[in-house]
DNA sequence: TATTGTTATACTCTATAACTATA
DNA sequence: TATAGTTATAGAGTATAACAATA
Protein backbone atom coordinates (compact mmCIF):
# COMPACT_ATOMS: atom_id res chain seq x y z
CA UNK A 1 0.00 0.00 0.00
CA UNK A 2 1.33 3.22 -0.84
CA UNK A 3 0.47 5.61 1.18
CA UNK A 4 2.19 9.26 1.88
CA UNK A 5 3.99 7.73 4.39
CA UNK A 6 5.15 4.50 1.98
CA UNK A 7 6.98 6.59 -1.01
CA UNK A 8 10.59 5.89 -1.81
CA UNK A 9 12.45 8.69 0.53
CA UNK A 10 14.07 11.65 -0.72
CA UNK A 11 11.42 11.90 -3.51
CA UNK A 12 11.16 15.80 -4.59
CA UNK A 13 8.42 16.85 -3.12
CA UNK A 14 8.07 14.95 0.29
CA UNK A 15 11.90 15.75 0.61
CA UNK A 16 13.71 17.88 3.16
CA UNK A 17 14.61 20.32 0.46
CA UNK A 18 10.71 20.85 -0.58
CA UNK A 19 9.26 21.02 3.14
CA UNK A 20 11.94 23.82 3.85
CA UNK A 21 10.79 26.04 0.75
CA UNK A 22 7.07 25.07 1.73
CA UNK A 23 6.92 25.60 5.14
CA UNK A 24 9.51 28.82 5.08
CA UNK A 25 6.75 30.77 3.14
CA UNK A 26 3.74 30.44 5.10
CA UNK A 27 5.73 31.04 7.77
CA UNK A 28 7.05 34.14 6.44
CA UNK A 29 3.30 34.86 5.37
CA UNK A 30 2.20 34.02 8.70
CA UNK A 31 4.78 36.60 9.89
CA UNK A 32 3.47 39.30 7.77
CA UNK A 33 0.35 39.18 8.49
CA UNK A 34 0.95 39.29 12.45
CA UNK A 35 2.90 42.11 12.70
CA UNK A 36 0.70 43.86 10.20
CA UNK A 37 -1.29 44.22 13.20
CA UNK A 38 1.64 46.19 14.64
CA UNK A 39 1.60 48.60 11.03
CA UNK A 40 5.19 47.00 9.60
CA UNK A 41 6.06 45.23 7.00
CA UNK A 42 8.62 42.03 6.98
CA UNK A 43 11.36 44.63 5.88
CA UNK A 44 10.88 47.03 8.33
CA UNK A 45 10.85 44.63 10.79
CA UNK A 46 14.19 43.34 10.10
CA UNK A 47 15.15 47.07 9.67
CA UNK A 48 14.33 47.97 12.80
CA UNK A 49 15.93 44.65 14.69
CA UNK A 50 19.26 45.49 12.66
CA UNK A 51 19.32 49.26 13.94
CA UNK A 52 18.61 48.18 17.49
CA UNK A 53 20.97 45.35 17.35
CA UNK A 54 24.12 47.20 15.75
CA UNK A 55 23.10 51.02 16.33
CA UNK A 56 24.99 54.09 14.49
CA UNK A 57 25.86 52.67 11.39
CA UNK A 58 25.16 54.40 7.96
CA UNK A 59 22.67 53.83 5.90
CA UNK A 60 24.75 51.76 3.23
CA UNK A 61 26.38 49.72 5.99
CA UNK A 62 22.77 48.37 7.03
CA UNK A 63 21.83 47.88 2.64
CA UNK A 64 25.00 46.11 2.06
CA UNK A 65 24.40 43.67 5.10
CA UNK A 66 20.59 43.18 3.84
CA UNK A 67 21.54 42.83 0.44
CA UNK A 68 19.43 45.48 -0.91
CA UNK A 69 20.43 48.19 -3.06
CA UNK A 70 20.86 52.03 -1.19
CA UNK A 71 18.01 53.20 -3.52
CA UNK A 72 15.29 51.10 -1.53
CA UNK A 73 16.34 51.72 1.49
CA UNK A 74 16.12 55.15 1.78
CA UNK A 75 12.64 54.50 1.31
CA UNK A 76 12.35 52.34 3.99
CA UNK A 77 13.84 54.98 6.42
CA UNK A 78 11.31 57.47 5.07
CA UNK A 79 8.86 55.48 6.20
CA UNK A 80 10.29 54.38 10.09
CA UNK A 81 11.81 58.35 10.18
CA UNK A 82 8.07 59.82 9.51
CA UNK A 83 6.53 57.41 12.23
CA UNK A 84 9.13 58.72 14.39
CA UNK A 85 10.60 55.12 14.86
CA UNK A 86 13.87 55.73 13.63
CA UNK A 87 16.21 59.03 13.70
CA UNK A 88 18.99 60.31 11.26
CA UNK A 89 21.11 62.17 12.84
CA UNK A 90 24.44 63.54 10.29
CA UNK A 91 27.86 61.94 10.99
CA UNK A 92 30.27 64.36 12.57
CA UNK A 93 32.95 62.98 10.93
CA UNK A 94 31.70 62.66 7.82
CA UNK A 95 28.83 64.69 7.10
CA UNK A 96 27.47 63.00 3.65
CA UNK A 97 26.67 59.76 5.99
CA UNK A 98 23.43 59.45 8.39
CA UNK A 99 23.59 57.08 11.82
CA UNK A 100 20.77 55.39 12.28
CA UNK A 101 19.26 55.10 16.05
CA UNK A 102 16.10 54.00 17.38
CA UNK A 103 13.97 56.31 19.25
CA UNK A 104 12.24 56.18 22.08
CA UNK A 105 9.04 54.75 20.32
CA UNK A 106 10.85 52.71 17.98
CA UNK A 107 12.19 51.02 21.20
CA UNK A 108 8.73 50.43 22.54
CA UNK A 109 7.50 48.99 19.30
CA UNK A 110 10.43 46.51 19.03
CA UNK A 111 9.06 44.88 22.39
CA UNK A 112 5.82 44.78 20.94
CA UNK A 113 7.83 43.05 18.02
CA UNK A 114 9.38 40.55 20.16
CA UNK A 115 6.17 39.62 21.60
CA UNK A 116 4.36 39.01 18.40
CA UNK A 117 7.73 37.05 17.55
CA UNK A 118 6.88 34.94 20.07
CA UNK A 119 3.77 33.94 19.56
CA UNK A 120 4.87 33.29 15.90
CA UNK A 121 6.91 30.58 17.34
CA UNK A 122 4.43 28.78 19.20
CA UNK A 123 1.65 28.60 16.80
CA UNK A 124 4.33 27.45 14.22
CA UNK A 125 5.98 24.83 16.30
CA UNK A 126 2.63 24.00 17.55
CA UNK A 127 2.94 20.01 16.58
CA UNK A 128 6.24 19.94 18.90
CA UNK A 129 7.30 19.13 22.00
CA UNK A 130 10.04 20.87 23.85
CA UNK A 131 12.64 18.89 22.92
CA UNK A 132 11.33 18.27 19.34
CA UNK A 133 11.59 22.13 19.09
CA UNK A 134 15.57 22.00 20.13
CA UNK A 135 16.12 19.30 18.11
CA UNK A 136 14.47 20.71 14.63
CA UNK A 137 16.50 24.20 15.80
CA UNK A 138 19.58 22.45 16.64
CA UNK A 139 19.37 20.31 12.90
CA UNK A 140 18.55 23.53 10.85
CA UNK A 141 20.85 25.60 12.50
CA UNK A 142 23.35 23.27 11.07
CA UNK A 143 21.91 23.14 7.73
CA UNK A 144 21.74 27.08 7.44
CA UNK A 145 25.58 26.90 8.97
CA UNK A 146 26.87 24.57 6.56
CA UNK A 147 25.01 26.88 3.68
CA UNK A 148 26.87 29.61 4.80
CA UNK A 149 23.29 31.79 5.75
CA UNK A 150 24.40 34.80 7.72
CA UNK A 151 22.66 34.55 10.95
CA UNK A 152 20.04 36.82 11.32
CA UNK A 153 19.50 37.68 7.80
CA UNK A 154 16.60 36.95 5.69
CA UNK A 155 17.69 36.04 1.64
CA UNK A 156 14.36 36.88 0.61
CA UNK A 157 14.46 40.56 2.16
CA UNK A 158 14.13 41.68 -1.10
CA UNK A 159 11.36 40.14 -2.27
CA UNK A 160 9.16 41.14 0.66
CA UNK A 161 7.97 44.25 -0.16
CA UNK A 162 4.98 44.98 -0.01
CA UNK A 163 1.57 43.92 1.81
CA UNK A 164 -0.08 40.86 1.51
CA UNK A 165 -2.73 40.32 -1.32
CA UNK A 166 -5.53 42.72 0.50
CA UNK A 167 -8.13 40.75 -1.89
CA UNK A 168 -11.30 42.34 -0.25
CA UNK A 169 -12.78 46.41 -0.81
CA UNK A 170 -10.55 49.25 0.10
CA UNK B 1 10.86 25.86 30.46
CA UNK B 2 14.50 25.86 29.76
CA UNK B 3 16.17 24.48 26.96
CA UNK B 4 18.86 21.94 27.75
CA UNK B 5 21.67 24.38 26.65
CA UNK B 6 21.56 28.24 28.40
CA UNK B 7 20.28 29.84 25.57
CA UNK B 8 16.63 31.64 25.87
CA UNK B 9 14.51 29.20 24.05
CA UNK B 10 12.42 30.78 21.46
CA UNK B 11 14.05 33.75 20.17
CA UNK B 12 13.17 35.73 17.11
CA UNK B 13 16.54 35.24 15.07
CA UNK B 14 17.49 32.12 15.96
CA UNK B 15 14.02 30.13 16.90
CA UNK B 16 12.54 27.67 14.52
CA UNK B 17 10.28 29.94 12.63
CA UNK B 18 13.20 32.55 10.89
CA UNK B 19 15.59 30.00 10.60
CA UNK B 20 12.26 28.14 8.37
CA UNK B 21 11.82 31.15 6.81
CA UNK B 22 15.53 31.80 6.09
CA UNK B 23 16.10 28.68 4.62
CA UNK B 24 13.19 28.22 2.78
CA UNK B 25 14.03 31.15 0.99
CA UNK B 26 17.45 29.92 -0.03
CA UNK B 27 16.49 26.16 -0.81
CA UNK B 28 14.10 27.84 -3.09
CA UNK B 29 16.64 30.03 -5.03
CA UNK B 30 19.11 27.47 -4.91
CA UNK B 31 16.34 24.97 -6.51
CA UNK B 32 15.45 27.92 -9.31
CA UNK B 33 19.41 27.92 -10.26
CA UNK B 34 19.31 24.41 -10.75
CA UNK B 35 16.22 24.03 -13.10
CA UNK B 36 17.39 27.06 -14.96
CA UNK B 37 19.96 24.29 -16.67
CA UNK B 38 16.67 22.92 -17.61
CA UNK B 39 15.43 26.03 -18.89
CA UNK B 40 12.40 25.83 -16.16
CA UNK B 41 11.65 28.83 -13.87
CA UNK B 42 9.80 27.31 -10.30
CA UNK B 43 6.33 27.73 -11.48
CA UNK B 44 6.65 25.76 -14.88
CA UNK B 45 8.63 22.66 -13.38
CA UNK B 46 5.68 22.79 -10.81
CA UNK B 47 3.04 22.63 -13.57
CA UNK B 48 4.86 19.69 -15.49
CA UNK B 49 5.20 17.87 -12.25
CA UNK B 50 1.56 18.59 -11.42
CA UNK B 51 0.25 17.58 -14.94
CA UNK B 52 2.57 14.20 -14.59
CA UNK B 53 0.76 13.33 -11.49
CA UNK B 54 -2.50 13.68 -12.30
CA UNK B 55 -2.86 13.94 -16.15
CA UNK B 56 -6.26 15.39 -18.11
CA UNK B 57 -7.49 17.81 -16.36
CA UNK B 58 -8.69 21.08 -17.01
CA UNK B 59 -6.79 24.30 -16.67
CA UNK B 60 -8.77 25.72 -14.04
CA UNK B 61 -8.84 23.00 -12.18
CA UNK B 62 -4.99 23.30 -11.67
CA UNK B 63 -4.93 26.91 -11.49
CA UNK B 64 -7.39 26.08 -8.40
CA UNK B 65 -5.13 24.09 -6.62
CA UNK B 66 -1.96 25.87 -7.19
CA UNK B 67 -3.84 28.94 -6.29
CA UNK B 68 -2.93 31.04 -9.01
CA UNK B 69 -5.42 33.19 -11.03
CA UNK B 70 -6.28 31.06 -14.61
CA UNK B 71 -5.05 34.58 -16.32
CA UNK B 72 -1.71 33.54 -15.43
CA UNK B 73 -1.59 29.93 -15.75
CA UNK B 74 -2.20 30.59 -19.50
CA UNK B 75 0.98 32.61 -20.28
CA UNK B 76 2.58 29.21 -18.37
CA UNK B 77 0.87 27.04 -20.42
CA UNK B 78 2.04 28.70 -23.70
CA UNK B 79 5.24 28.47 -22.78
CA UNK B 80 5.43 24.92 -22.17
CA UNK B 81 3.18 23.86 -25.20
CA UNK B 82 5.44 26.43 -27.47
CA UNK B 83 8.50 24.27 -26.56
CA UNK B 84 6.09 21.00 -26.76
CA UNK B 85 6.09 19.94 -23.32
CA UNK B 86 2.90 19.86 -22.74
CA UNK B 87 -0.30 19.50 -24.95
CA UNK B 88 -3.85 21.02 -24.97
CA UNK B 89 -6.69 18.71 -25.96
CA UNK B 90 -10.25 19.96 -26.33
CA UNK B 91 -12.02 18.20 -24.01
CA UNK B 92 -14.35 15.71 -25.34
CA UNK B 93 -17.72 16.47 -23.45
CA UNK B 94 -17.17 20.00 -22.50
CA UNK B 95 -15.31 21.76 -25.47
CA UNK B 96 -14.64 24.70 -24.05
CA UNK B 97 -11.93 23.12 -21.31
CA UNK B 98 -8.81 21.93 -22.43
CA UNK B 99 -7.22 18.79 -20.64
CA UNK B 100 -3.27 18.80 -20.57
CA UNK B 101 -1.01 15.88 -20.57
CA UNK B 102 2.89 15.49 -21.19
CA UNK B 103 4.09 14.82 -24.15
CA UNK B 104 6.97 12.56 -24.77
CA UNK B 105 9.27 15.20 -25.05
CA UNK B 106 7.46 16.42 -21.11
CA UNK B 107 8.26 13.77 -19.52
CA UNK B 108 12.23 13.10 -20.86
CA UNK B 109 12.05 16.33 -19.39
CA UNK B 110 10.31 15.49 -16.10
CA UNK B 111 13.02 12.66 -15.83
CA UNK B 112 16.07 15.17 -15.71
CA UNK B 113 14.03 17.03 -13.47
CA UNK B 114 14.15 14.44 -11.07
CA UNK B 115 18.33 13.80 -11.41
CA UNK B 116 17.88 17.70 -10.03
CA UNK B 117 16.19 17.55 -7.67
CA UNK B 118 17.92 14.70 -6.11
CA UNK B 119 21.35 16.36 -6.21
CA UNK B 120 19.03 19.51 -5.13
CA UNK B 121 18.30 17.52 -2.08
CA UNK B 122 21.92 16.25 -1.36
CA UNK B 123 23.00 19.53 -1.34
CA UNK B 124 20.45 21.02 0.87
CA UNK B 125 21.10 18.42 3.09
CA UNK B 126 24.62 17.73 3.05
CA UNK B 127 25.60 18.64 6.79
CA UNK B 128 23.26 15.37 8.15
CA UNK B 129 24.17 12.05 8.57
CA UNK B 130 21.20 9.61 6.57
CA UNK B 131 19.75 9.58 10.10
CA UNK B 132 19.45 13.16 10.97
CA UNK B 133 17.98 13.63 7.54
CA UNK B 134 15.41 11.38 8.24
CA UNK B 135 14.49 12.80 11.81
CA UNK B 136 14.00 16.65 10.04
CA UNK B 137 11.77 15.17 7.15
CA UNK B 138 9.37 13.88 10.23
CA UNK B 139 9.98 17.15 12.01
CA UNK B 140 8.96 19.02 9.26
CA UNK B 141 6.15 16.51 7.77
CA UNK B 142 4.39 17.43 11.05
CA UNK B 143 4.77 20.55 11.38
CA UNK B 144 3.33 20.93 7.85
CA UNK B 145 0.35 18.68 8.49
CA UNK B 146 -0.37 20.64 11.64
CA UNK B 147 -0.13 24.22 9.68
CA UNK B 148 -2.60 22.15 6.98
CA UNK B 149 0.08 22.65 4.10
CA UNK B 150 -1.34 20.87 1.13
CA UNK B 151 1.37 18.20 0.62
CA UNK B 152 3.17 19.03 -2.67
CA UNK B 153 1.76 22.73 -3.45
CA UNK B 154 4.74 25.63 -2.60
CA UNK B 155 2.64 28.82 -1.12
CA UNK B 156 4.96 30.99 -2.65
CA UNK B 157 3.68 29.73 -6.27
CA UNK B 158 2.50 33.21 -6.81
CA UNK B 159 5.26 35.45 -6.16
CA UNK B 160 8.25 32.63 -7.42
CA UNK B 161 7.74 33.94 -11.24
CA UNK B 162 11.17 35.21 -12.99
CA UNK B 163 14.48 34.63 -13.62
CA UNK B 164 17.04 34.77 -10.55
CA UNK B 165 18.43 38.18 -10.48
CA UNK B 166 21.83 36.63 -12.24
CA UNK B 167 23.51 39.27 -10.61
CA UNK B 168 27.14 37.84 -10.74
CA UNK B 169 28.80 35.13 -12.39
CA UNK B 170 28.20 31.03 -11.24
C1' DT C 1 -27.33 32.80 -17.81
C1' DA C 2 -23.03 30.45 -16.26
C1' DT C 3 -18.48 28.80 -17.21
C1' DT C 4 -13.70 27.94 -19.76
C1' DG C 5 -10.14 30.05 -21.55
C1' DT C 6 -8.09 34.37 -23.18
C1' DT C 7 -6.69 39.13 -23.59
C1' DA C 8 -6.24 43.99 -21.90
C1' DT C 9 -5.32 47.23 -18.51
C1' DA C 10 -3.63 49.18 -14.44
C1' DC C 11 -0.88 48.75 -10.53
C1' DT C 12 3.03 47.42 -7.45
C1' DC C 13 7.57 46.64 -6.76
C1' DT C 14 12.28 46.72 -8.14
C1' DA C 15 16.86 47.86 -9.93
C1' DT C 16 19.73 51.02 -12.78
C1' DA C 17 21.49 55.06 -13.26
C1' DA C 18 21.59 60.07 -13.07
C1' DC C 19 22.08 63.74 -9.63
C1' DT C 20 23.61 66.64 -5.05
C1' DA C 21 26.45 67.45 -1.41
C1' DT C 22 30.20 66.45 0.89
C1' DA C 23 34.86 64.61 1.09
C1' DT D 1 37.89 62.27 -8.32
C1' DA D 2 35.29 59.37 -5.15
C1' DT D 3 31.57 58.40 -1.94
C1' DA D 4 26.76 58.88 0.93
C1' DG D 5 22.43 59.64 0.08
C1' DT D 6 18.58 60.76 -2.98
C1' DT D 7 15.54 60.96 -6.93
C1' DA D 8 13.89 59.55 -11.67
C1' DT D 9 12.95 56.31 -14.94
C1' DA D 10 12.03 52.11 -17.03
C1' DG D 11 11.18 47.32 -16.73
C1' DA D 12 9.21 42.95 -14.94
C1' DG D 13 5.44 40.63 -12.89
C1' DT D 14 0.94 40.49 -11.09
C1' DA D 15 -4.12 40.62 -10.34
C1' DT D 16 -8.60 42.52 -11.84
C1' DA D 17 -11.75 42.64 -15.00
C1' DA D 18 -13.59 42.69 -19.66
C1' DC D 19 -14.23 39.52 -23.60
C1' DA D 20 -15.37 35.30 -26.86
C1' DA D 21 -16.84 30.61 -27.26
C1' DT D 22 -19.41 27.02 -25.48
C1' DA D 23 -22.63 25.05 -22.30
Amino acid sequence: MEDSRGVPPTRGLGGVAFLLAQLGAHAAMRFAERIRTLDLTPPQAGLLRMVAASPGESQQSYAGRLGTPPSRFVGLVDELEARGLVERRRGEQDRRAYALHLTSAGERLLTDLGGVGRAHEDDITAALTADERATLRDLLARVAAQQQLTPGVHPGFRHLGGRPPSVGPS
